[in-house]
RNA sequence: GGGCGAGUAGCUCAAUCGGAUAGAGCACCGGCCUUCUAAGCCGGGGGUUGUGGGUUCGAUUCCCGCCUCGCCUACCA
């Protein structure tokens, strides 16, 4: 709605300039003026064109001006008119808007689905999930909401990397710390499942174990570290008892991980594993491709001797200078000489003829864009309540959804790993795919970490130079961090002990659902408020606040406007539909109308913020979005009373307004998430 | 050394393509439950946007220098 008539103004105004001037612009910057007294949107374009055309901007606004009114009306608008030094100023048909707003449902859905494939969580399955991961998990999954909200087919995928270092790590703890063979790996699990254990917190503490006992003797540590090498081979090539302990285990921990993000209704699709990636031999296939392509090429001479090789990202690889720094004359000349090593290259296969983390990367992401010429079996391997999520297998069923072959890519990976993910994406371009490259998008954000307060409140030792900082990073490998399951139980408790005192009539069954969507709000707000690129320092008093900006506070705002329905008798169809027919343009501007218009016109911004977050790959734009419509309602809710309004038409009007911020607030809450109980 | 990100109110963060008086929340102070739910609302104090230049009618935003902080940069995975 509100994109509507932003669209027509621009096209009006470019007609104008046309007219008036002979003169075309790409676009008009439109923008909303600071105060609604000076319209819904303005536009500072005379500035631009003032020295172009020689004239004050005070004139060309008024030309402009001119145009706009004397041709015929732009639909939908009011009027124009010129401010300050030469904004221009437009004002919108406030009640046709507000009618049409209230009849508009649902956009209906493209023809044409793009198709679109997301991978988040990715957390190695060696140990529980904390904090930071579910940053990851909050975010990816409100980005798939947002993208299927568009209209888009999504693909959720989460990338199991379960043949790594880290599950290694927890297999020499169990075998080597703990002297476990599989079947006493096997009857470990099922005592522990006796005693209502869960395994991935057992492997927290037991990753955090071998972590230390690598470094603990300095005569054994290469043993050790030899120890480790040779678990992780294992492991990777399978068909060993090794290799069945790190299944075991890392499938065990996998399945807590999934159980944990249904907690906040995160669901998957697909769980593609690395383990298959390897035994169906991605990577071969990959490495025809990059060597005949010349992408990969293998160098001869200097450190990387060897070496499949890759050219950076940026940099002009082989035939571009020596290293820098060792020349005085550098600078001065271009320089000639093309025949060093690039030392500064990308090694994917190393001399041994093994390939990086980084090559098997390249070859799974052929796969997403349906690049690769293989797919992988798969077996179905968890059941949600309405659909089920399957993994990779090297034979599966004959019968599975379709897998990979997506348009668009977005990875949600912290911005730590910006320099793998260029590397990948750079292989792609080289390939000559650049089509996909461009829609591969590295949804990077910053980590989550503790603050010093929150670290020592957990009980950890902190240094004095710890103390100092602002946030300590988490380390699973220290087993340093907030457990996901401890936090969403401790946000649990909390808000059920609000719910019970505030709502002693709710039943057991209730008042434990309302906790729970209280709780998930809060958590899933907290992680979404905060911009990718900012560090969250995590701390309990932040995180289980249920004041101010926080996802309570935006689920109070809906349970406000369910309960003015309760008592007024109707529901908020029905005043969306009474308000067809009722002239409401005087309730809309003027005296006493004040916080209704903005309602309805931060209601309407609900689509234009839902393109601007999927652009932008931003989620925290929409939850900004959902607090200040909350705000606004606050405001309204105030200076209006709805039940006692004697005015029929202006009671109309006031009960669609609670009508439209209960629908768009429902409808942004849902694509974060966030669920709106009855009562709270 | 190179690359990326950040520095905005006491604290945590916003600020869309360069636009009008840089906004929220927390904390603090003072008010509001006999009217639709106080997980709320109203009012108040709080700013040389790290720093020095430049471009522009206009800079938190763009360019250059400098300072501070974080991350990445290994034939580990």
């Amino acid at each position: 709605m509100y994109l509507r008539q932003q669209r027509q103004l621009a096209e009006a105004i470019r007609g104008a300039l046309r007219s008036l001037y002979g003169i075309e612009v790409e676009t008009v910057v439109l923008e909303q003026p600071p105060e609604l007294k000076f319209g819904e949107f303005a536009t500072p374009v005379a500035f631009e064109l003032a020295r172009k055309l020689r004239k004050a901007p005070k004139k060309i606004a008024e030309e402009i001006v001119g145009a706009l009114g004397s041709s015929a009306p732009v639909a939908g608008f009011a009027g124009f008119e010129v401010a300050g030094a030469g904004y221009i100023n437009a004002r919108l048909d406030r009640s046709g808007f507000a009618q049409a707003f209230a009849r508009s449902g649902e956009a209906e859905a493209p023809a044409e689905r793009f198709h679109s494939l997301v991978e988040h969580t990715s957390i190695n399955p060696n140990k529980a999930a904390h904090v930071g991961h579910l940053r990851n998990a909050i975010l990816g999954d409100t980005f798939v909401r947002l993208l299927r909200a568009a209209g888009q087919r999504v693909d959720v995928q989460n990338y199991i990397d379960n043949t790594g270092v880290q599950v290694a790590d927890v297999v020499v703890g169990l075998v080597h710390l703990e002297g476990l063979n599989l079947a006493g790996v096997e009857e470990l699990m099922s005592e522990l499942a006796e005693d209502g254990e869960r395994i991935d917190y057992y492997c927290w503490d037991l990753y955090a174990r071998v972590s230390s006992w690598y470094e603990a003797s300095p005569e054994e540590a290469a043993a050790r570290k030899k120890l480790r090498l040779n678990t992780l081979h294992a492991t990777e090539a399978g068909g060993n008892e090794t290799a069945q302990i790190a299944e075991l285990v890392s499938t065990a921990v996998l399945r807590r991980h999934l159980e944990t993000m249904v907690r906040l209704g995160i669901e998957y699709d697909l769980l593609p594993r690395e383990s298959e990636i390897l035994h169906l031999h991605f990577w071969d296939l990959a490495f025809e491709q990059l060597k005949a392509k010349g992408v990969l090429y293998f160098e001869t001479e200097g450190k990387n001797k060897g070496c499949w090789v890759m050219k950076r990202p940026g940099s002009r690889g082989r035939t571009g200078g020596r290293p820098s720094g060792d020349s005085a004359s550098s600078g001065t000349t271009e320089n000639s000489d093309s025949e060093g090593p690039d030392e500064d290259a990308k090694v994917i296969v190393r001399s041994n003829g093994t390939v990086t983390y980084v090559g098997k990367d390249i070859a799974y992401h052929l796969w997403k864009f349906g690049l690769l010429g293989r797919d992988f079996a798969y077996r179905p391997f968890f059941d949600y309540r309405d659909h089920r999520c399957w993994i990779s297998a090297e034979t599966g069923e004959a019968e599975h959804p379709q897998f990979g072959g997506a348009q668009a890519i977005y990875n949600v990976i912290d911005s730590r790993q910006s320099d793998p993910q260029a590397n990948v994406i750079e292989a792609l371009r080289g390939l000559g795919y650049t089509e996909q490259a461009s829609h591969y998008t590295h949804f990077s954000y910053e980590m989550v970490a503790l603050t010093p307060r929150c670290a020592l409140e957990l009980g950890y030792e902190v240094s004095e130079e710890d103390r100092a900082r602002p946030y300590i990073e988490v380390s699973g490998r220290k087993g340093f961090g907030v457990k996901a399951d401890d936090l969403i139980d401790k946000l649990i408790a909390a808000t059920h002990a609000e719910v019970d005192s505030r709502h002693p009539e709710l039943s057991d069954e209730e008042g434990e659902a309302t906790a729970r969507s209280i709780a998930v709000g809060a958590l899933r707000y907290f992680m979404l408020r905060y911009t990718r690129n900012s560090v969250i320092a995590f701390d309990f008093k932040d995180a289980l606040s249920f004041e101010g900006e926080t996802g309570p506070y935006l689920q109070y705002a809906v349970v406000r406007t369910r309960s003015i329905f309760r008592k007024a008798g109707t529901t908020p169809e029905e005043a969306l539909a009474g308000l067809s027919g009722v002239d409401v343009a005087q309730y809309l501007s003027g005296e006493g109308s004040d916080g209704i218009w903005e309602v309805w016109l931060r209601g309407a911004k609900t689509t234009l913020l839902l393109d601007q977050c999927i652009s932008t790959a931003e989620p925290a734009y929409l939850a900004k979005h959902a607090f200040q419509l909350a705000q606004d309602f606050s405001n309204f809710y105030r200076l209006h009373h709805i039940l006692s309004e004697e005015d029929p038409a202006r009671k109309k009007l006031l009960l669609a307004t609670a009508a439209v911020t209960q629908r768009e607030l429902i409808r942004s809450l849902a694509w974060l998430g966030i669920s709106a109980p009855e009562v709270m």
